[in-house]
DNA sequence: TTGAAAGCGGTACCAA
DNA sequence: TTGGTACCGCTTTCAA
């Protein structure tokens, strides 16, 4: 019924593996021969019979990418990046093009090794995990014994904006170089010690890390607050036992202490979603807690804008009253809440770094792509501190 | 190497079918025995091998979800509405589950139909095609064949807010009942008139259209500025020759119709792109135009958010001077800018029905869904018209 | 209820 | 440069 490489192969005169080696141009074939066999690959619409290729080749062109929030731009952005570095730019003949799986876990740990075992199964050739990752133990050490087997399998893994699934405990100091999410991972010398639950991952050429500079940009924010003379400034974190959440956190302790200023008390630091409700209600909350605040700092842009709508509601204006600022990258935020100024994390880049390790075009040997650095995007740096 | 199922079923002390057969529960299987290979697949950390089965039994359990722009939340949105319809929302098993393979076109027409040979490639079980379609008759003849062709592989196809990609030169009164996107590919009688250059593709159980009512929320969006007095309203739409901008220009002008106002002039209607700085240049060039205006409808949200920061960047207050009105279910528009008025197009429920329809689980035979209304969102109805 | 075995459609090694 | 041909791992009749 449907056309097969032997019907190509029969139609053109040659053996079915000339036309698998025309198709897939891996050894020489001569230039009739090839011309003939195109030729009856489009008389007869032929589309090749994926599953049995990658049966036969033990790989498919399918590439994981894993996000904590398919309706966040944040990670559309990254996600489109991704498929825009693997995937078919226009390309005609279609055929060796890889297909990026973009699965949405909702930040569920369970979810996302689900989901990489749904990739596994399809033996994909590279998975890619964006976004935040749990900081609670027995999820880690679950996730690194998973992604341990991928890698195994001869899966290319790559870990876009949060650090390796290891132990961290002996960690440095957080607030150090600007490298939070970067070294975590990379540094792990010889790691024969503890045998640890699930096998050790480390870094490497089949196990790479494309940071993004949450500390930095996170520090960068705070600082850019404290420049213009704010100094109650109530911050919405993430949710807590996230690794973004953290990082963030480290950065805008870093920036107070830089200035030689205490650390936020705990009555204006909330952990929240990083959903729009959880900058809303958040953001009535620190006022409550603290009616002379003058600035916010949201754990990203989405939350930023829920800020903004619990300051409107509240009848007070954005920025004059209250300063907001966001990170992340998303494209509106900044242009709709004056004021708004927010941290971009160069999300684009950082996406096509990591298809092009997921390609296999960009491995690097340690495991670490170098981290693009934050850019601060201020609209209205003009918000006065009320106090 | 890899555990194979002949591993588990020498493990089980059972034959491969017999494996097969407890992994898949299509046929009875003594509960002993099943057992007995569920505990040898646990040991073994056996993992399908997702091409062998797909090549076996001629279908992957792959479902293509294209969408043309996956940065922006209105696609987020049906596509993670989509996965969660399918996915794995925590099954320990993961076997069976169907995988959402979310296909980022850009819009571009080519990159559309290259997905779509991408996909039958893989075998995938089902494809959803989302957001607007081109009306490029050469185009649609393409895409229709195509469709066609995957229709009778036994591909399932799900045509999510767009009509079926079908001459529609024929078809009746665009403002007739606002089913605009919804009828048009339903009605074809016998259709065996003209052989139309590709096939004719008709809807039906293997193809389904699953409506958005763009049109009516349209009309409700330029009705409800209408109530507010406004009467010299700018109109921002989409690109040309896409099935949404037509369905939302006529719903534009029925409801101008229907106060039995005059069509907007042609200098006040201007069409751009779906990003946001397609709004913030046409509202400045729709400002020059008619320095008059009171209201500007906008093509959907992300345009709307770019006309808010134009108006800001020229000094005009949102939405005491001018109001702004935009399309889509954009969660956090309505609450960043006071006054953003916007219909929400029921993009959850739709995603969850093109799910159910992809998984065969709702499948009517006239091959549409009944569309979800279209709901009028008014934060801040007070904006009065300048004039 | 279970087993044996014939494919499914390519890939890639070995010869020619 | 090309052809022949064992697999790849699972599904699914057909028998038992």
């Amino acid at each position: 019924m449907t056309v097969t490489l032997a019907d190509v192969a029969a139609r053109a005169g040659v053996s079915a593996a000339t036309v698998s080696r025309v198709l897939n141009g891996n050894y020489p074939v001569a230039t009739a021969t090839r011309s003939r066999v195109l030729r009856a690959v489009e008389e007869l619409e032929y589309v090749v019979n994926g599953p049995a290729s990658s049966l036969a080749a033990a790989s498919s062109d399918l590439v994981g990418v894993l996000v904590n929030d398919i309706a966040d731009p944040f990670f559309g952005i990254i996600a489109g990046a991704v498929q825009d570095t693997l995937g078919p730019v226009t390309s005609v003949p279609a055929q060796g093009r890889k297909l990026a799986v973009i699965c949405n876990t909702g930040g569920s740990p369970e979810r996302e090794l689900t989901y990489l075992t749904l990739l596994q199964r399809q033996r994909a050739a590279a998975v890619v995990l964006t976004g935040s990752s749990t900081d609670d133990p027995g999820h880690r050490a679950a996730l690194a014994a998973r992604l341990q087997r991928l890698a195994a399998g001869g899966v290319r893994v790559v870990l876009c904006g949060r650090p390796l699934p290891v132990d961290e405990s002996g960690a440095g100091e957080p607030a150090a170089d600007g490298c939070g999410t970067a070294a975590e991972g990379a540094r792990e010398p010889g790691a024969e010690g503890r045998p640890a639950a699930g096998g050790t991952l480390t870094a490497g050429p089949r196990v790479v890390t494309v940071p993004l500079d949450n500390e930095g940009g996170a520090r960068a924010l705070t600082g850019h607050l404290l420049a213009l003379g704010h100094r109650r400034i109530g911050y919405l974190a993430g949710p807590d036992h996230r690794s973004t959440t953290r990082h963030r956190l480290a950065g805008h302790r870093a920036a107070l202490a830089a200035a030689g200023l205490p650390p936020t008390p705990d009555h204006l630091l909330l952990h929240g979603t990083f959903h729009r409700d959880s900058g809303y209600a958040g953001a009535l909350r620190l006022l409550e807690a603290d009616p002379g605040l003058t600035a916010i700092a949201a754990a990203n842009d989405t939350v930023a804008l829920g800020v903004c709508a619990a300051l409107r509601d509240r009848g007070l204006r954005v920025p004059q009253d209250v300063s907001v600022t966001g990170f992340d990258d998303l494209p509106f935020a900044a242009d709709v809440a004056p004021g708004l100024t927010t941290v971009r994390l160069p999300l684009r880049e950082t996406g096509q770094a990591a298809g092009r390790v997921a390609l296999g075009t960009e491995v690097p040997e340690d495991g670490v792509v170098p981290p693009d650095p934050a850019r601060l995007v201020a609209r209205d740096s003009t918000a006065p501190p009320r106090g």
